[in-house]
DNA sequence: CAGTGAGCGAGCTTCCGCTTGACTT
């Protein structure tokens, strides 16, 4: 063999090994191969920070390949992406595959064609120690934050908790953004509407207008409505304007996310995987990038492309620069591979993404769009300073919306596009009818994992890698939940003004209400108490702004590692310490009030397995007694009446079958307890309020599923069931796929088995 | 994929970034 190319991706190396002929094999390391040990820091903090490293077990086979390989060939070539962390991966390949220097080349291309190859090949370099030092020191400085912050947390608040550079900073802006919410009062405002016709030409348009401004109070509005009876209208002023409109950037992964939960209402993690399999059959660029670059062959292409789909016109070559803050750019946007492929993707949810990204980057090499916007004044007689204000848009020239249209978070549903009817200055214009509608301030938007990695990409916390499984974690943890909020309903008022008569109504709106949004747990909100009283500086939005600062200053060669490290480390290990040592264990404990019954304190606080609420003192002879939160209430909000109520559990709620009905909470949630088996309350039901009836439902309910559950059964190993997801085969334990062709009721036993086979041979062909 | 139902104890938990499998529905 003469030379072995290693990149990181197993993908990519089949495209590469396309363009290249047979004096090169290319191999994948799939990313890290040896990191810090998983038990212990690894990292030797009294002895300059020295670490040891670990090849991960998984990797063994992976290692021992690239390791043959490597003997064999003649020339070593480390490809792996050109960044910070593609640079250590370089060099612990060349530690760990023992590569002699004098064979051993470390290059980097950025699009994935035979000309960048051949051209990278052309300017090899040294590896990059100073870069690699520079990762080292990011590596070290998130695993000792991680590993003395999580520890306390145990030893402090409740085990098995995590803190990190970036999660915590996570959960802390979702914390204090319901923090604002919880804040915020709406402000009532009235806006005035009109509708008016024509007085003197065609009578059939409507026109509507709005006042520029918002009345402070309902007199003020009664008093506007007022002034206008019995005024007369006329176009006081008509202006034209024109404008432009420029399309996004093509796809990084942050926007590729924000999109898809947008437009297809996709989640983060259901995004990457459908991503990752696009990219794995060679459909699209790499998922995981922050760059919005494009190859000049990519927008070659897309010209191509343009010009005959929609006309040379539309077609508008761009090159755009990148917006976030710490892009480090190792790859280029996400793109399709093949820009005049417009429909790709082996199911329908593949097939909407790439059709996602297909539009947005041909959008992107789209002309701008050409609008014409008029705002019509509206005069009216008896106030000569007030004028309402008609609006409307014309596209002139639609370029790259015939496309694709960027959707926003705070996009508000009220179709602003109208055009107006052809007017002059001076048409005389008759009233319909005008309204003062009560309108309310509205508080910031909750975070949806979307608009969360939009947030951190912004404060440049976090890497496109990261973003999803950052989410994962902080739910993981119950730190947030993924929640529907249900809105609540309040009144507001509209005044009219028809036929010089003035109306008052009162109606009812819903408002607040949000679907999948994140929203912090009590342990959320006391983890982030807690490291914003202990550990202001690392929760801090900028301290992964200045850390990185410092890292480019060590892969400059203008720092050093050991300096920088030991600056961080020495006071923030003396806190971490510190609040060992002298804090008390934190509760977020709020006194509620005194039990009636003992006369003893009531508190709210978390306990070892989460929120409880605790009478008396842990210093008493008595021991305390505590019982836990149900779902409905959280830490900060209930109250001592709605705590008391919580010792109810157990309580029984009537007999049935002449056995009691005991309801009781316990570690999976509330349930009915009968004749020694349990029946789990479903969700969104207050289990202090379960009556006999409903206690007896829910027990029938479970037994009719049960009875259902059993198609056929053959054996003990073997059986056809009813599950949540429709009718499966389980066999020994194993549960296997029935075809949607099939009828699960006639399947006999040798069917089963046939069954069973095929899909274990399927496995072993995508093992291959 | 369907059942689990705590709370002295002993020993466990944890970070961020790079990758894709193995699992399944």
């Amino acid at each position: 063999m003469k030379n072995l190319i290693i990149v990181e991706s197993p993908a990519k190396a089949r495209t590469i090994s396309k363009f290249l002929g047979k004096d090169y094999t290319v191999k994948a390391s799939m990313g890290h191969i040896r990191d810090l040990p998983k038990k212990r820091t690894g990292v030797d903090v009294d002895n300059g920070f020295e670490v040891t490293y670990q090849t991960d077990p998984n990797k063994k086979k992976i290692i021992e390949e690239l390791r043959k390989a490597a003997m064999q060939a003649e020339t070593v070539w480390l490809a792996t992406d050109e960044d910070r962390e593609g640079e250590a991966i370089a060099w612990h390949l060349s530690e760990v595959l023992d590569l002699k220097e004098s064979k051993t080349y470390r290059i980097v291309f950025h699009e994935i064609t035979k000309d960048a190859i051949n051209q990278a090949m052309k300017t090899p370099r040294p590896i990059n120690k100073e870069l690699v030092q520079a990762q080292q020191a990011r590596r070290i400085l998130d695993r000792l934050v991680g590993f003395e912050l999580s520890p306390l947390l145990w030893k402090k608040v409740k085990p098995a908790l995590s803190a990190g550079r970036v999660q915590s900073v996570a959960v802390r802006m979702i914390v204090e953004r319901e923090q604002e919410i919880n804040k915020f009062k709406p402000q009532a405002q009235y806006r005035i509407i009109a509708e008016f016709r024509f007085s003197e030409k065609d009578n059939e348009t409507i026109i509507q207008a709005e006042l520029s401004k918002r009345l402070k109070s309902k007199k003020k509005a009664e008093e506007f409505l007022q002034n206008c009876k019995g005024a007369n209208y006329e176009i006081a002023d008509l202006e034209k304007k024109k404008a432009k409109k420029k399309p996004a950037p093509p796809f990084t992964t942050s926007t590729l996310q924000q999109e898809a939960n947008r437009k297809l209402g996709y989640s983060v993690s259901r995004t990457m995987l459908l991503a990752q399999q696009l990219y794995e059959s060679g459909h699209i660029t790499y998922m995981r990038t922050d760059s919005v670059n494009l190859s000049k062959q990519a927008i070659a292409i897309a010209k191509k492309t343009i010009s005959e789909l929609y006309g040379d016109k539309y077609s508008q070559p761009r090159n755009f620069t990148v917006k976030a803050k710490m892009a480090q750019e190792a790859h280029e946007a996400i793109r399709p591979t093949n820009l005049n492929k417009q429909k790709v993707g082996a199911d329908a949810s593949q097939q909407r993404l790439y059709e996602l990204i297909w539009k947005r980057s041909i959008a992107s090499q789209m002309k701008d769009a050409e609008l014409e916007r008029t705002t019509a004044k509206i005069g009216i007689s008896t106030m000569p300073k007030e004028f309402l204000d008609a609006k409307g848009e014309v596209i002139t020239f639609d370029g790259f919306l015939k496309v694709y249209s960027e959707s926003y978070d705070d996009q508000k549903a009220n179709g602003s596009e109208k055009i107006l009817p052809p007017m002059k200055v001076g048409d005389k214009l008759a009233l319909i009818i005008m309204k003062a509608i009560q309108r309310f301030t509205q508080p910031p938007y909750r975070f949806s994992e979307a608009s969360l990695v939009k947030r951190m990409e912004e404060l440049g916390i976090g890497r496109p890698s990261t973003y999803a499984p950052t989410i994962s974690t902080i739910q993981k943890r119950e730190y947030v939940e993924k929640k529907n909020v249900p809105g609540e309903m309040r009144k507001y008022s509209i005044i009219e003004l028809k036929n010089d008569q003035i109306n008052e109504t009162e109606k009812t709106e819903k408002y607040g209400a949000e679907k999948g949004k994140l929203i912090p747990t009590d342990i959320g909100v006391i983890v982030n108490d807690f490291l914003m009283k202990y550990f202001d500086n690392i929760v801090d939005y900028n301290f992964t702004a200045r850390v990185e600062d410092e890292f480019d200053e060590i892969a400059e060669g203008k720092k050093d590692k050991k300096n920088m490290l030991k600056n961080f480390y020495v006071p923030f290990h003396n806190k971490v310490e510190h609040t060992l040592q002298y804090s008390e264990k934190f509760s977020g404990a709020r006194l509620l009030g005194i039990d009636p019954k003992t006369g003893k304190n009531v508190y709210a606080k978390i306990a070892k397995f989460g929120p409880v609420i605790q009478i008396g003192e842990a210093d008493d002879k008595e021991k305390p007694k505590f019982a836990s939160l149900t779902k409905k209430y959280s830490l900060d909000s209930i109250t001592l009446e709605e705590a008391l109520k919580l010792f109810k559990f157990p309580y029984v709620a009537g007999t049935y079958e002449g056995s009691d009905l005991v309801i009781n909470t316990g570690r999976y949630g509330p349930y009915v307890l009968h004749k020694d088996s349990f029946y789990s309350i479903p969700k969104g039901e207050d289990p202090l309020e379960i009556s006999q009836e409903r206690a007896i439902q829910i027990i029938e309910e479970k037994r009719k599923v049960q009875k259902e559950k059993v198609i056929n059964k053959f054996g003990n190993e073997l059986a056809v069931l009813n599950g949540r997801w429709g009718p499966y085969i389980s066999y020994k334990k194993k549960n296997y796929k029935i075809p949607k062709d099939v009828d699960p009721k006639s399947l006999t036993e040798k069917e089963c088995m046939e069954l069973i086979d095929k899909s274990k041979a399927k496995k072993g062909r995508k093992k291959k």
